[in-house]
DNA sequence: GCAAAATGGTTTCACTTGCAACTAATATGA
DNA sequence: TCATATTAGTTGCAAGTGAAACCATTTTGC
């Protein structure tokens, strides 16, 4: 997300100034030749370069979100599944949806409360369970960010061709699959997950 | 990297149980439709998508150095620049290299250096600066360590024929390009960078 | 129907990290 | 040549995070 790999952390990869540091970025994986021969070349070994390109694309956003609304990186992550789920949805949903610790997203919570960003619904059938959906105030911002998140999106993309950027999209799709990091549509109203 | 991103970190995005979520993960990013519409489809938009899949490959692999080793994220960091670059190279290199805070790098040169894992050259020019070098220990156990990770980093593409590997280090290398993130053998070792 | 286990959510605590201040050494420039 | 700025690296402090303990409620199984 960046839904910044917790950047805050992230925990992660900073920024340092001079950024330009690879060699051969050009093609495949560290893998194959490299198991062979014992040898890793960092810039083409894909968890590396995920985790560089995770911490910069979302260092990239953070500063829309972080300087000019004053979130951080869960409240983000909690505005977003709530934009994203029309319904209200517990903190649970979020904190698995958006793959972030319980008490991270608890905290978030507490403070989007505090500045009326988000409401709680107490459930009925189930009291230890509150709803949360984002107040009208809040709406409005998520609607104001949004675009401009989306905007970094594209400037980003810029460098690929549409072609190119549905490749990528179905690459890392089949990734995330086989990772077992995604779940149809289908599946997710059928079993009413969360 | 993971040089896992800041799990420690960055943040990051940690493991929480049901991870299947997402929902037509396969093509494109948000974008494009979605700017006009101003609406947000999460598990399309790139940079979260991004994060989750980089905290999920260096959870994967973090396992290897974590566990097995005793190495944390900015200690494993540092031994994979090590090992790649064949000379010793100073505190700095690594922190710009890895992207990472030049603080975290100092502390786990620090544990690398009790472990004797690591040890210092001092550069008679500059007497400031210190070059690194792994041990004979070190090195063994990096040694030990690579073939491990670059099995997992295998078993993670699996699901990606020769092919589609190539063309997703392709396609991270352009928008790797385009953040200004690499740097061509040629510029690094003729300016001698760091 | 009731004890035991499980679940949603909060809180406490220990640990990691980033930032900024600091030391020591080097480079700049008047 | 001497004050000023810059750079490599370390450290103190404050903030954020994850794990585990916790509370309240609900579910399970006997």
């Amino acid at each position: 997300m960046d839904l910044p790999v917790k950047t805050g952390s992230e925990s992660k990869l900073e920024r340092t100034s001079p950024k330009r540091l690879s060699r051969e970025a050009g093609l495949a994986s560290a893998g194959e030749g490299a198991v062979k021969r014992g040898r890793l070349d960092l810039f083409k070994f894909l968890p590396f370069r995920l985790n560089r390109l995770a911490a910069e694309v979302s260092q990239a956003l953070s500063s829309e979100y972080q300087a000019r609304y004053g979130l951080d990186i869960p409240e983000w992550r909690v505005l977003a599944t709530l934009g994203f789920r029309k319904e209200p949805c517990s903190a649970q949903y979020v904190s698995q949806c958006t793959r972030t610790h319980k008490s991270t997203i608890s905290r978030a919570v507490t403070a989007l409360l505090e500045r009326e960003l988000v409401e709680r619904v107490a459930n009925a059938d189930d009291r230890r369970e509150f709803r949360l959906r984002m107040t009208r105030k809040g709406k409005a911002l998520y609607d104001e960010l949004i675009p401009r998140l989306l905007r970094r999106e594209q400037e980003i993309l810029t460098c690929l061709s549409t072609q190119e950027r549905n490749e990528l999209g179905r690459l890392l799709g089949k990734i995330e699959s086989s990772l077992d990091l995604i779940q149809t549509s289908e599946e997710a109203d059928a079993k009413e997950v969360y």
